[in-house]
DNA sequence: CCAAAAGTGTTTTAGTTACACCCATGG
DNA sequence: CCATGGGTGTAACTAAAACACTTTTGG
């Protein structure tokens, strides 16, 4: 996943075999007999959507009898975390891969259901329960955001405050205010500021600042 | 898990078999082939554990190659929670059952591992990696404590504000402010007051409170 | 009346929000 | 000098903590 334009976003997969033949699926695979569960998520990260270096994290374990109409799968979902620019060659390398917009309602709002919808718009119809395992990820992503450093995950190794901020009203789906969010993560004590600044501005150049991986 | 005597405690079963025979170990077993896995999580507490009714929740999916020595095993971690009086009846029904007393040091303490203890307080050997998933229990509760009403699976239907603390306390391992405690639960909209109080006190009796799933 | 715990009121403190303002840059 | 967004100061508000206090029961 992602943050494009505000907006969460993930990479689907176009399926090529039965069943949900042509239908947008979550990239995935099996885990070796002798593979780590993060590991095979880090594989087939490589294998399936072509992104590398992910920050990843175990989502749940959806096991439903009859989520797959084969046979019988436990799926163990991960999710994993790039900033938007690290999409466009995995993009460019198959046309079976797209980045979709994501929107969930909050709990307790009338919107209805996970939806993903592509770059026009269009609601694009999920494979198995791949609306639910999406749903959730932006749920724990709105959880953790406060209390975890997930945002960094999204964001290249040098950022501004408003990046930063934008990343948060992305997943949170609400407007921040500025001077409340700058205090707040500068308090916090996960920022180390570069002297540098950004550039190609035609307005004042913000600061860059960094991650401080120290707590 | 429940809490008894104001720390966290873990229905342990005594290995009859290889590996780590003799020693002790969670309730698990097998999922069935057309069985869901929170179906499953309830159907093994019933015969491993001689537990019904419980809260169940998703923990974690286990899967490092080696954690079984045996052959590959991937666990699906649930934790359950009853109030204490409910283990009484699942201990008389077998003597390889014990409720141990569980120690989980917080994040950045020196305090070392997690542990479990038995009744006079010797350091039990936990089976496979089951010490690493009771740590992760914990921990979860910890987190889900104020902003989910987990807590009110570990008592009773009616009970005390003073119990409701206690059961926090246990969890957190820190004492908490009384009035600060008090206001911010009757405020939280989960509690409705019976009319009734409790009673045997040689002291003020408090009033009964039942948890109003309303929200 | 006494001990013990239930329950309440008040002050202090800390963290967040809202709003107004100043600053630096390109054009 | 103007438009634009970066950055800062201050007051208002809210939630929690700390503390002292009153209330109600059994003995």
């Amino acid at each position: 996943m992602t943050m494009v334009e505000g907006v969460p976003a993930a990479l689907l997969r176009r399926r090529e075999e039965h069943p949900f033949l042509g239908q947008w699926a979550l990239p995935g695979g099996f885990v070796g007999i002798d593979e780590g569960l993060d590991e095979a998520a880090l594989r087939l990260l490589g294998t399936e959507a072509h992104l590398e270096g992910a920050y990843i994290e175990q989502l749940y374990t959806f096991g439903a009898p009859g989520r797959d109409p084969r046979t019988r799968v436990v799926t163990i979902a991960y999710f994993a975390l790039l900033p938007a620019d690290r999409f466009a060659a995995a993009l460019k390398h198959s046309a079976e891969l797209m980045l979709a917009e994501v929107t969930v309602p909050w709990a307790g709002e009338v919107g209805g259901p996970v939806t993903a919808c592509d770059d026009d718009g269009a609601v694009l119809a999920l494979a198995f329960d791949h609306a639910d395992i999406l749903g959730l990820a932006i749920k724990r992503l709105r959880g953790k955001l406060d209390y975890s450093p997930i945002a960094f995950a999204l964001l290249p190794d040098m950022f501004t405050l408003r990046q930063l901020q934008d990343v948060h009203e992305a997943i949170l789906g609400v407007r921040l205010n500025k001077p409340a969010f700058r205090r707040r993560m500068l308090d916090r004590g996960w920022l180390e500021g570069t002297g540098e600044r950004e550039a190609g501005t035609s307005f004042r150049p913000a600061e860059l600042y960094r991650f401080k991986p120290i707590d």
